[in-house]
DNA sequence: GCGGTTTAGTTGAACATTCAACCATCGGTT
DNA sequence: AACCGATGGTTGAATGTTCAACTAAACCGC
């Protein structure tokens, strides 16, 4: 017989349209702003951050995949672009002969410390100034607990 | 005197971590799914959907792109695919002679009954199955703070 | 050290999104 | 009625993302 769908009840029905919509928009909101002001989609501020907190400010690709949440494929075509900008460089790795190594330059470090604040700003306004600290503590623990599943499932 | 940057303290910059982890791969499952499963993305499920609920199953592109979250432009090239696969057709207004009405046809129609039992499915087993119904809550009242904020501002 | 299986990473094509420029029409003003 | 700013929508180019196919090197068991 039929496996009868487990169909959304009013309440969780309104808090999906609700976190889709809200979480496009903020989204759409941070990356036309960063665009804007630094010239990068988030993506790519993304993987800036996590070289900039790498020791020695590189990372494998995998790694770094891994930590601005990209595909290999994604990064690879990104990493060719943040190349092409001069914030990035690619070396061989020593130690394995299939790896690459992502540097970030000083020129890539410049950038990025010239558009955090911005940034920063951008989701102190958008996301933190409307959240009572309860809420935000709210959040982080949803969070948290969704990434719990995510990874497990 | 140079303006002080109001970083993200260690509370907030985890949530802001999370948040952004989570739904980064939360929407990339669902996307994934979609596509797998319907040969549609997200965003174009969406569109659909609206259409589905809108009296006749129709509505002018702008309302469209209001009610999907879409920029115009992004509207008008999904429709043009919606068109091209048979699930949506464009008339023109006959009110506004700059006007296009987006019609979901029964193949359309057709089309999102059998794609939405098991995008629901994804999003109970990936969302709503791993938060309490004090987080499902917690989660609506803070989407819906954050929708009110954005707008206004 | 050989053969098979993973793992690392890249590539190109197809697809999706953005941005700015554009055309047509509407609606109010004079 | 002629004008003119605002609205509705499309287009093409540039940019980003995905998917599947691919190369090369590492790892593992024998």
């Amino acid at each position: 017989m039929a496996v009868m769908t487990r169909w959304l009840d009013p309440d969780e029905q309104r808090t999906w349209r609700a976190y889709l919509a809200v979480s496009r928009v903020l989204m759409d909101t941070l990356d036309r702003e960063l665009q804007r002001e630094a010239g990068m989609p988030h993506a790519y501020y993304e993987i800036l951050v996590q070289l900039s907190e790498a020791p020695g400010r590189q990372l494998r690709m995998s790694q770094l995949a891994q930590a601005a949440g990209s595909s290999r494929s994604r990064l690879s075509h990104a990493v060719a672009r943040l190349e092409a900008a001069g914030w990035v460089r690619r070396e061989d790795c020593p130690t394995d002969r299939r790896g690459q190594i992502a540097q970030l330059t000083d020129e890539g470090f410049a950038t990025l410390e010239a558009a955090a604040p911005g940034h920063v700003e951008g989701v102190r306004r958008h996301l933190f100034d409307a959240l009572s600290p309860a809420q935000v503590d709210q959040l982080r623990r949803i969070s948290e607990t969704l990434a719990d599943h995510l990874t497990r499932s």
